[in-house]
DNA sequence: TTCTATGCAAAGACTTTGCATGCTG
DNA sequence: CAGCATGCAAAGTCTTTGCATAGAA
């Protein structure tokens, strides 16, 4: 049920060490053909609008899969809004708390100028910053 | 079962319009005594350990109360560790990945330097920076 | 007394697992 | 052919809900 044979994609999903069958192929293209915030459910719907045969274990299990290979990075930011992103570099967020919709920033766009020491025996991973956004009144 | 009467507590609920029944002082007096991250089980396990009578919805219950009157806040960092935030101001965290451990940064140690233009029609609620750390080799 | 809180167990959402079948290399 | 991936349904986790009882003002 492979729409487009993907080529682009296939690679990448090899780059990182997942073989590319035809779920996993669908999967990513749905997550990674663009910067986008989803969430399994989501991508199980349009898969299943799409036409493609893919069962609801084998979506989770291949999110968790490249999540692990550093494809996608998964983002919880609301219990009840667990979403992939498929920008995996550090960057940040505009979170816009009533509807859950995101916005990456670029992390370019940000400068800490200053941070506190580092607990003992420890150093630093990541540094994420979420802007939570309101509407103006 | 009040092991204490905790004035205190009950004077903190009650500026909060909470009314400060047994339980809630009970949960109060786990989640507010410090500033902490605790999950509604391990609140629920200290309670018992502690010979408190408390069901489980009731913790739930408790805790959605506090956070709705701003007494706490919930933090979803991971979707495997859903946390109490006894600090329910504006402040930042370092966060072992490994170990779920939290750590509080006063708002006072960081300072954003740039942040990119905010999106049509939305302003600022909170800024909140996440730095992850792993244990240096 | 009247209204709200509590406790229990059942229901619910989301995610993972076990195992047989099918596909990939 | 050997091994990994998939699908389905069942099991798990965490959280919420419904309703009768108990408690607070």
């Amino acid at each position: 049920m492979s729409v487009d044979a993907s080529p682009v994609i296939i690679e990448r999903l090899e780059a990182h060490g997942i073989r590319p069958t035809r779920q996993r192929v669908d999967v990513a293209r749905v997550v990674l053909d663009a910067p986008r915030h989803v969430s399994a459910d989501q991508i199980l719907s349009e898969l299943r609008d799409a036409g493609c045969r893919v069962s609801r274990a084998t979506v989770y299990n291949t999110l968790s899969l490249f999540c692990r290979q550093g494809l996608v990075r998964q983002l919880t930011l609301d219990p009840e809004r667990v979403v992939y992103d498929s920008t995996p570099t550090e960057h940040h967020h505009f979170y816009m708390s009533d509807t859950g919709e995101l916005i990456d920033i670029d992390p370019g766009a940000v400068s800490l100028a200053h941070l506190p020491p580092v607990p003992e025996g420890c150093e630093i991973d990541s540094v994420e910053v979420l802007v939570k956004l309101k509407r103006k009144v």
